[in-house]
DNA sequence: AAATATTATTTCTTATTATGAAACAATCTT
DNA sequence: AAGATTGTTTCATAATAAGAAATAATATTT
C-alpha cells in the first residue's frame, strides 16, 4: 500500500473531518479511505482518529502528525514539480566530448550561440580524439566525424564534411596544379595518419571509386598540423571541410581535384540511449541540426 | 508501487553507486531494485542514473532529487518515530556498540536485565575499539570511556571508573609490594599503547597531579591482555576497574597505592540528538544510569 | 416512534501489481 | 578463453489494491 498516497488521503480526511467527504473529493471509495488511514495507523501503532460511525476527531497524535504530514506532502510535490520542470526547460551543465579539430572551432562557435539561447545551461567542453565512453566519462553528448562501427548508442546525423584534396596558392605556383588525381604521384602530400595504415587517398571518378597510393615526406596524427603546413605550402593535403573550409574561402588554400572529390563523411552526435533524455540535451542536438540545415558553412565557398 | 520504498531504494543506489549493492543492502533482489528505479523516473518522467551494465553515474536531476529524497525520507523516519514513540513503551532492536572490556560484561549484564523488565525491546551489542558513527554505523546508543573530545552527539555520563595500579599476589611475593608511585621503576610494569606514545602513569600526591614514566617488557594495545598477564603475575598493570575490580574483589589481584589514586575516567553513553527519542533508547539509558547509582559495583571492594 | 439518510467498516470478488528466480546481455577480470 | 559481476527482462506466482455491496451504528426527518 502506498504511504504517500495513504498520507493523502489522510490529509484529506482530516482536513474534511470526515471519511466520505474525503472519499468524494479524491474520487476513491470510501472502502479504500478507511483502508488508507488503517494502513497508517497499523505502521505507526498509534490511533490518528477517534471515531464512530457518525464522530470523528482527530487524535492529539493524530493532529501531530498531520502537521508533518503536510509538510511532508508539499515537500513531495514540491521536489517533484521542481525535477520535472528542471527536465522541460534547458537548464544545468551540459557535458560534451568531441574531437579537437571540429570541436576547437565550429562545436564552441555553435555552443556561444546556444547558450545565449537558453541561459540556463552551462558548458563544458572537453576535446579528444577517442570516442567516449558517456557513462564512464559521464559526458551528456559526443560529436563524431566518420561512420560509426559499433553503435551501443543513440547516434543522429547533424551535418557532413567534404574531403578536400589542397594546397597554398604559393605551392601550386612553384609545382603546378594537379589535374587528376593521378597527378598527385609527383606531388609531396602530407599525409595523415591516425594510425600506422598505407596511405592511400580515395577518388570517385566516373561513378566508380578508386585509391590513389600517395607519398610525401610528413606523415603526422594531427590534422590541425597537416593543415598548418600546407597553408605554407608544405604540399597536398587532404582534410574535411570543417577544418579548411574558411581557409579556402579566405583564399590561403585552393580546393583542388573537386570533380573526383569522394563521398563526404558523415557528423554525428552520440548520446545515450535513453526514454527521458534530459532538455538541455535534446535542445542542443535540435539546435545544431537546424544550425547546420541546409549545408553547413564550411562545405561551400563558390 | 509504493513511492516511499522506491525512494529509499532510490536513495541507496546513489549512496553505495550500484544497484547490485543497494540490493544487498536492503535485502532486495535486483529485478525489484531495478524496478524501484524505473517506478521514480517513470513518475518523474526523468533519468536518474546513467548506467551500463558496468557503470553507473547519477544524472544531474538524479543528483537534485537525491538531496531532496534524503530529507523527505529523513522527515518521514522523523514523523513516524516521534509519532509512534508519542505514546508507546520501549519497542524494538536496540543497537549498541561499545568498547570491548567494558562491553563485554558489564554492558551484557546490564542488558539482560533490562531486557528482562522490556520484554519488546531485542538487543544488538557490537564491540569495537572505535568511537562509532551512529548514522553511518546504523547504532542507536554507543559506551565510551574517557573525555571526549568531538562531540557532535549528546551525551551522558553514566558512571565511572577508577584506574588502579594493580598485581597478582604471587607477583608482589616475588617481587615485594611498591608503596609510593616511585616505587613503580624498579618493577616489571604492563603497559598500554593504544597508540605508540610515552608511557606515563599519572599519580595524585598532596591534591597535585604527577607522572612516572614507567618501563616494562610487555606492551600491548588490548586491555584484557593486560589483565590476563597481569593475573598470570607478568607485573604491575594500571587497569581501569570496569575491567579488574572483579579480580580484586575476588582476591586475584591486589590493588596499589589507592592513595596515589588519579581521577576517575567518565563512561559515557552517546546517541543522536533526536528531538524525539525513541523510547528504547530513553529508557535503556535510564536504566543504565540508575543501574550504578551511586557508585558502580566495579569502583568497590573494600 | 418509525422510516430514512448518512457514516464508517467489513466482506467478497476481481483486477492489478509486487516479488524474486532465472535467463539474458554486456563488460570487466583472471 | 573462461568466469565473474552487473543491470535488465521475463515469467510464474503470491500478495494486495480496488470498489460494489452488505453491514452496523446513529443522526435526521417524517
Amino acid at each position: 500500500m502506498d504511504k504517500v498516497v495513504s498520507m493523502r488521503v489522510f490529509s484529506a480526511v482530516a482536513k474534511n473531518r470526515s471519511f466520505s467527504g474525503a472519499a468524494k473529493k479524491l474520487s476513491l471509495s470510501k472502502a479504500m479511505v478507511s483502508k488508507h488511514v488503517q494502513n497508517l495507523e497499523n505502521s505507526l501503532g498509534v490511533r490518528l482518529f477517534n471515531r464512530t460511525t457518525r464522530k470523528l476527531n482527530i487524535t492529539e497524535v493524530g493532529s501531530a502528525y498531520y502537521d508533518k504530514v503536510n509538510a511532508i506532502l508539499t515537500d513531495i510535490d514540491e521536489a517533484e514539480s521542481s525535477i520535472s520542470q528542471l527536465n522541460s526547460e534547458p537548464k544545468g551543465k551540459l557535458k560534451i566530448m568531441a574531437q579537437p579539430s571540429f570541436g576547437a572551432f565550429h562545436l564552441s562557435r555553435a555552443l556561444s550561440l546556444y547558450l545565449k539561447k537558453y541561459p540556463g545551461v552551462t558548458a563544458n567542453l572537453e576535446l579528444s580524439q577517442r570516442i567516449p565512453d558517456l557513462v564512464e566519462d559521464d559526458v551528456d553528448l559526443a560529436f563524431h566525424v566518420g561512420e560509426l562501427n559499433d553503435s551501443m548508442y543513440v547516434s543522429r546525423r547533424i551535418a557532413s564534411a567534404r574531403r578536400v584534396i589542397c594546397a597554398s596558392p604559393e605551392y601550386l605556383h612553384e609545382n603546378g596544379t594537379p589535374k587528376k588525381p593521378e597527378d598527385l604521384l609527383n606531388h609531396n602530400c602530407l599525409i595523415y595518419m591516425p594510425r600506422n595504415d598505407i596511405s592511400k587517398w580515395e577518388f570517385v571518378e566516373k561513378g566508380r571509386t578508386k585509391k590513389i597510393k600517395i607519398s610525401g615526406d610528413i606523415q603526422c596524427n594531427s590534422g590541425d598540423a597537416l593543415r598548418i603546413a600546407s597553408i605554407q605550402g608544405c604540399g597536398v593535403a587532404q582534410l574535411p571541410t570543417y577544418m579548411i573550409g574558411l581557409d579556402i574561402q579566405a583564399g590561403r588554400l585552393e580546393a583542388l581535384l573537386e570533380d573526383y572529390e569522394p563521398e563526404k563523411q558523415p557528423i554525428y552526435a552520440i548520446y545515450n540511449d535513453r526514454k527521458y533524455l534530459s532538455a538541455k540535451i535534446r535542445t542542443f542536438i535540435d539546435f545544431i541540426y537546424e544550425l547546420y540545415l541546409p549545408e553547413p558553412y564550411w562545405n561551400e565557398w563558390t
